[in-house]
DNA sequence: TATGAAAGGTTGAACCC
DNA sequence: GGGTTCAACCTTTCATA
């Protein structure tokens, strides 16, 4: 993996800020390069996997579904890269984290409208193998970009 | 607040699977309304608060700032929205989280390239009134779209 | 690896139903 | 609410250094 330059870095800082209206010519006046450098950028950030998708950010609090729950599991260490993906297909799940600890080893945030919902989805995820340590509302979440990436300053 | 209908599910689902890329008129001709209609729900979403941003998803494991840490911590539940926002602040943050429970109701997403960055982010988030219960490294993060925002039907 | 130009698509705003 | 139009802007591709 070669490092990041102070233009993927900005590239990275302004998408991360807003994906859908930053275009690659604001980029490129920023940092006094031309559009299609900035594209081609993108492009290699794309290919490298280190911008994995564009999504946008939603209050689920507000859309009907009011149950945004976090369920921590447990995984077995060899079988948690592998579970944490199957819980991605889970109906309802909308993000799961892999945390690198003893046990309590995958966190799923997971939507629901009623609590027969959330029944259902940690019966789903039982199933795959998936032991369930706890289970609390989430009220609220906030994103942020990584301020390293703002200044055009090298590593 | 008035519900989704399934042009604003439909809407949320492709943003969020794609908020770079999805354009008002693949949706229109997805849903056989014309792009100004969805152009005039998204500004209606975000002007509810439902859509919150865009944003790049970054594999930060790739970036160089490889400790990618979750950093659990606990506010008094009165302050807990007001620290949580603070917590956004702190040089290094890239998310938080607010979970309705008793201890342990803020969770922090962290970036650092080695551990001093990631001390300092500790003795910072303890400045400001948040007490650090727990430290992890987050190995991956995956996202999904919501869905039941796919299918055309109503709720 | 960066740049420039041309074709085609997309956006945003004003206006009408 | 939804639809139409149009000028300005953006993206994509390809040729060029």
């Amino acid at each position: 993996m070669d490092d990041l330059d102070a233009l993927d870095k900005r590239i990275l800082y302004t998408l991360q800020r807003d994906s859908r209206h930053a275009s690659t010519s604001d980029i490129a006046d920023e940092m006094d390069v031309s559009p299609s450098t900035v594209r081609k950028r993108i492009t290699r950030l794309e290919d490298r996997g280190i911008i994995r998708g564009y999504h946008a950010d939603i209050d689920y609090q507000r859309t009907g579904y009011q149950l945004h729950t976090l369920i921590v599991c447990t995984a077995p260490i060899d079988a948690r890269e592998q579970l944490a993906r199957e819980a991605l297909d889970v109906p309802g799940v909308v993000a799961v984290r892999e945390v690198m600890t003893g046990g309590e080893n995958i966190h799923v945030s997971a939507l629901g409208a009623d609590h027969d919902d959330l029944s259902r989805i940690g019966q789903d995820l039982s199933a795959i193998g998936l032991e369930v340590a706890d289970e609390d509302l989430i009220r609220n979440e906030y994103v942020n970009p990584f301020d390293s990436f703002r200044s055009a300053d090298e590593r």
